[in-house]
Order: structure tokens, then sequence, then C-alpha cells
RNA sequence: GUGAUUGUAGCUCAGCUGGUUAGAGCGCCGGAUUGUGGUUCCGGAGGUCGCCGGUUCGAAACCGGUCUUUCACCCCA
């Protein structure tokens, strides 16, 4: 044999069933995206790498894809670089383009370049495969599927609002109970940072302060101290550390907590809009939570900040992820152009929705009838039905070969193919077809017109 | 990028502390059964044991490297 082929790692194929239960998916969002008013787009899978670089941080960058020039293209680089081994300067060298880290950046991109053509507030969707080098593990694959939904020109608040009812629709519609819509806002975070007198180490804050589930109060507490937050600071946000109760009742703590600072307060207030109104107008099964510790994409969120996990049970990261940029426009040039967005990881859904069980309904597109072939004479009898059968929108086909019965009865078993057609020379001579019901067995000799409406 | 983990037939896996010709189940092909499937029975094909190197009289097994799988960290969908 020969060797054996193989896929790059983190990089998967997909069988029919798995196509059909993945479109599945990708139909369901892309309908309720529409239902809410977004318009589709589409951008190209690789970039220009200035487009990309510098956008999602120094992990980002490492991780985003790139593409080698074409031709001969140590030829521009300096000896000196090479010699060094100076692998980044190197790096913008010798590539210029990038595979898209996700759809947000080349959403942005988009925007500034076709400002003048879009009605703003505008409001797109896109579902594309994006690229990350990351080092695949559970629920996480070097190309997977986003899905996004995002409106700009708008500072309206109603767009966080209808954010969370759209998770909300999309996770009813696949069946999918029990998520939970988390909430947050950048400017709240902000306020504590600014309150403990760590302003400047917002992003080390955060981060830290966002493993609480996962490493717990000690652990936060080891993590601040280590980036060289003090102990007193700290200790300032001791009550972050043990927040519960209700929305309102934390909406109430964290005014307290904040009173001192302007953005903080801002930050409450617009929280508050969003969480009153979910929760005048109501979900279906998803449930909506506050949360301090979530963040998430501080690159580049400037105000509310979504994340949204599978029901309790179900380990998995986070399946949706999103939040309001002031300012991503602002990178390429274009000013005061506010966006909100939300996207789903259509690849961690799936895994959510397959260990659930919860692909029962969904159908492979196979053949309804399979003509069975007895040979030249007999086939070009059956493909007249076949056309016939196909005209009428009866998924159909005969088998190309006129091999044993056996052979292609256990073809019709394998596919599961709910009739079989027999014609051989004593359906010829009367004109008509034995129909073979392949569950129950049974069959009936019956003409063309019949045969339609039968397998109809 | 760090730390673990996995790799034997198309698939799922056995293979003992290194010892002749590496096994099973399922699948595949053929036959029993020349126009009637899912069951049964019989037979057959298919593997340089991920790859490269080392230790050894001898390696699927031990060691090193590399690729791959899975998982955790970092980060993220």
């Amino acid at each position: 044999m020969a060797q054996k082929p193989g896929i790059p790692k983190g990089t998967r194929d997909f069988s029919p069933t798995e196509v059909a239960q993945r479109n599945y998916i990708f139909s369901t969002i892309k309908e309720v995206f529409e239902v809410f008013g977004f318009q589709p787009i589409e951008t190209p899978s690789f970039e220009n790498s200035s487009t990309l670089m510098g956008k999602y941080g120094e992990e980002g960058d490492r991780l985003i894809f790139k593409i080698l020039n074409s031709g001969d293209y140590l030829k521009k680089v300096d000896e000196g670089l090479l010699t060094n081994k100076e692998s980044i300067k190197v790096t913008s060298k010798i590539s210029e383009k990038a595979l898209r880290y996700d759809l947000t950046v080349p959403f942005a991109r988009y925007v500034v370049q076709h400002q003048n053509d879009i009605v703003f507030p505008f409001k797109r969707y896109q579902m594309q495969p994006v690229w990350r080098a990351d080092r695949p593990q559970k629920g996480r694959f070097r190309e997977f599927y986003q899905c996004d939904a995002d409106v700009v020109g708008s500072k309206g608040l109603w767009q966080e609002v209808e954010f969370v009812q759209l998770y909300d629709a999309v996770f009813s519609k696949l069946k999918l109970n029990g998520t939970t819509i988390k909430l947050n806002n950048r400017k709240i975070l902000a306020g504590i940072a600014e309150i403990i007198g760590a302003k400047d180490k917002l992003i080390d804050f955060t981060v830290a302060l966002d493993k609480l589930d996962k490493i717990g109060a000690e652990g936060v507490t080891n993590e601040m101290l280590a980036k060289g937050i003090s102990e007193e600071a700290i200790s300032k946000v001791q009550p972050l550390f043990s927040f519960n109760g209700t929305s309102q009742e934390k909406l109430n703590q964290l005014q307290d907590m904040l009173a001192q600072s302007e953005q903080g307060l801002q930050g409450v207030k617009e929280l508050r809009f969003i969480v009153d109104n979910v929760e005048e107008l109501g979900l279906q099964s998803a449930k909506l939570d506050l949360d301090v510790t979530l963040a998430r994409g501080l690159n580049y969120y400037t105000g509310a900040i979504y994340e949204v996990s599978a029901p309790e049970g179900v380990k998995m990261g986070s399946i949706g992820g999103g939040g309001r940029y002031d300012d991503l426009t602002g990178i390429f040039g274009l000013k005061d152009v506010s966006g909100v967005g939300i996207s789903f990881g259509l690849d961690r859904i799936y895994l959510v929705l397959e260990e659930l069980g919860l692909f029962d309904d969904v159908a492979l597109p196979k053949p309804k009838v399979l003509f069975i072939n007895f040979g030249e004479t007999e086939a070009a009898y059956c493909m007249k039905a076949v056309s016939a059968l196909r005209v009428n929108g009866i998924k159909s086909e005969l088998y190309p070969d006129a091999a044993k019965m056996k052979k292609q009865m256990n073809y019709a078993n394998r596919r599961q193919i709910d009739f079989v057609v027999l014609a051989g020379e004593s359906e010829l001579e009367g004109n008509n077809y034995t129909l073979k019901n392949m569950q129950s067995g049974e069959q009936q000799t019956c003409t063309l017109q019949e045969l339609i409406e039968i397998t109809k």
C-alpha cells in the first residue's frame, strides 16, 4: 500500500451525515439571522497581513496562519535578519497575506472599504471558516466556522437587547435548552480597576478575574499578586469573588461599589437597561446571567460583553461570544462608527448537540427509489422511469452496473433506500414495474403512473 | 509556545518481563443461492506494527528524534 494520506492537525473531513447535521445548524442560524433583519456578506479567506496583524494582541499574532509569498521570497530579505534568525521580522518580509483569524476584523475592513455603499445602521451576518494555528484540544480546531451577526453605525442599546434574544432564538430552535448567556460590560471592569487603583493593569486584572470559576478565589488572588496588583487593592474587590443573587441585586451591589467611578456607573446603567428589557421581553430557553468575571475580546470590546455556555453538564468551552466595540473601524481610518455583534461557534455547537443526541430528526439526503439493473435493455427502460420520478421530485437512481441481484439489494439496504424497482424481461413485456417495499418486503406490479404516486 | 498522552488490517482493538510465520471481531471480495436484500454457513484478499535512527544475537515491544491523536496550561469559538 502506498503511503497513507492524512490531513493537517486540527482539521477534519466531514461525512455525508455530518454535513447534513452541520447544514441543519447553519440553516437554523441563518434563518434566525434573517428574521432579525441581518443580511449576508462574505469576505476572502485570506487578507493582507497588515489587516490582521496586531488586532488580536501578541498571542493572536502568533496564532495567525501566514501565507508564504510566491516566487523567490527570500531574495528580498536582509542577510542580517536571516543569520540572526529574527523570525518575526523575517515573517513580515516573506509573508504578506494571512488566513483570516475571525470574522469581525475582516468585517471592519469591509465596512471601511465600502462605507459609501453601505446603508447605516448596517446589519450583516457572515458564516465562514476561520483559521487559528492553535494546538487542537476538545472543541478547538485549527479550521472552524464562525457565524457572526453584527450591527454597525448605531449606539442604541436595543441592539444589545436584541442579541440576547437572538441567541435565545437560535438555541431554542435547535432545541438546545438550558444555555446560559453571560453578560458583562467592559466599563464595569474598567470601573473596578479604577476603584482599586489598578487602572493600568486592567487586562491583567480582568484576565485573572475571568478564571474565578476555574481556579477559585485563591488562585485568582495569587495570579493578581503575581501581576503586581497590591493586596490592598485585591481586598477591595473581594465581594466579587462570591458575587451572587439576582441580576437586579448584583446591579445594586455594583452601583454601590462603583459609586466613585463615572465609567463604572455608566457600565451599570447600560447593563441595567439590557437586563431590564430582556426581563420584560422574556426568553424562551436560555437564561441571562450577569457575570462580572466575564472578560473576553478585551482587545476591542468597549461596552457589552457576551459569552454563551453550553447547558450544565456538558463539558465544552463557550459556544458563542460577542460584544460592543466602539471604535473597531477606527483602526482602518473610519472614526465614530460603533458596532456590536455576536458569534456562534458552529463546531462546538455541533459537539454539544451530538453529545445531547439532538440530531435525531436530521435526515440524510438519500435516494428513495433504487432501480435494479438487469442489463442494457432493462436499464434503458428503467431510465425512462427514473427521469419521470425525478421530474416529480422523487429522489431516485438506477444501479450503474448489471451486478448480481444480491449486491444491488445489499446496496439498497446499506443506503436505507425505501423502495426498489425490478424491471426485467416480463415487466418490459407488460410495460410495467415491480415495486418492492424494502421495509415490509411486499411487492406489487404497477404502471409508471402508479409508481410515481406510491413513491411520492 | 509549555506539559502529558496516543499510533498494530478499511474500522474497533488484542499481542505477557524483547524470542520462529503478528491475531480477533466487524467490514470487504467470492461461493452455498444464474430475478429478490437484511440471517446463517464456507472460503479469500488485506499489515515494511506512524516514520527515521539507536540498543540487542534478535525489536510491534526498550531508548532518542519526528509526525499524528487526545487532554491540560496559555489563549479562545
